[in-house]
DNA sequence: CTTTATCTCGTACAATTGAACTAGTTCGCG
DNA sequence: CGCGAACTAGTTCAATTGTACGAGATAAAG
């Protein structure tokens, strides 16, 4: 076990982790501009908290000259599903409708994203219509 | 401002959180005996948790008798949809929808809430058909 | 080769968090 | 009323987090 049981994100680490997935150009100096640019964050302290991201295991390195480029070990996606699940574990599945009737409602999906979604749910559907 | 601008949740906080929303007798002693359940934590703990869970405005007290009972301010779903566009702000839509089909396939749904979601999302596609 | 600009890394330090002990107050029972 | 049980609130303490400085290494420029 303890594969994927990355220590858990602090406020501000998940800030230079969201930084780090959306950027292209992955050198500390590119990144501690973002984090300026979007959270006011100082240079100094956007590089302290990759070291400490780097330690926790939820970036890695690669070696380029000087310094490094630091990339994701896991994907944004994956590690907001995992903070989700920590989030609606053993909660009555009523947060999780909720929820998910929040995102639409707040335009988090676009067309294609309603209509992909709409297809799995017909998937679902299917085999549960004779449950609840 | 800040009417809604609750105090961020540490994590252990929302375990005790997720107990009191999810209990019925709102004692301390209920409570704690609750979080000792799901979490080991111990009774003491749960009392200075529930203490400055107070402090930052999630939970109010009602005086009864010789103790309180702790309240919840704001539902358990609110709650979690503010952590959730937290989570999601300034990320690329993507996120959302990813989020809510790893959701979907957790089994979060039932197979009701699945009906409901599709009627929502119907009138979305009528909305957006022509556009992405 | 020397200067200078960048980097990383160790360290620092206050605030917050996780966990727990204790003192003092109040309730319930005899 | 008096005693023990239960409760809150103040305090403690280590670990983590937010923020930042300075030292030493390295690349680039002259």
């Amino acid at each position: 076990m303890s594969k994927n049981e990355l220590k858990v994100l602090s406020q501000a680490e998940w800030k230079v982790m969201k930084v780090v997935w959306n950027i292209q150009s992955r050198a500390a100096r590119d990144i501690s501009e973002q984090t300026k640019a979007q959270y006011g964050m100082t240079d100094v302290t956007t590089r302290t908290l990759l070291r400490r991201l780097v330690e926790k295991g939820h970036i890695k390195t690669i070696p380029v000259g000087n310094s490094y480029l630091y990339e994701p070990v896991s994907s944004m996606v994956d590690t907001i599903c995992a903070a989700a699940d920590e989030l609606l574990d053993n909660t009555p599945g009523r947060a999780a409708k909720s929820l998910m009737f929040h995102m639409v409602n707040q335009g988090k999906l676009s067309g294609s994203d309603i209509q992909e979604l709409r297809t799995l749910l017909d998937s679902y559907e299917e085999n549960q219509e004779d449950e609840g």
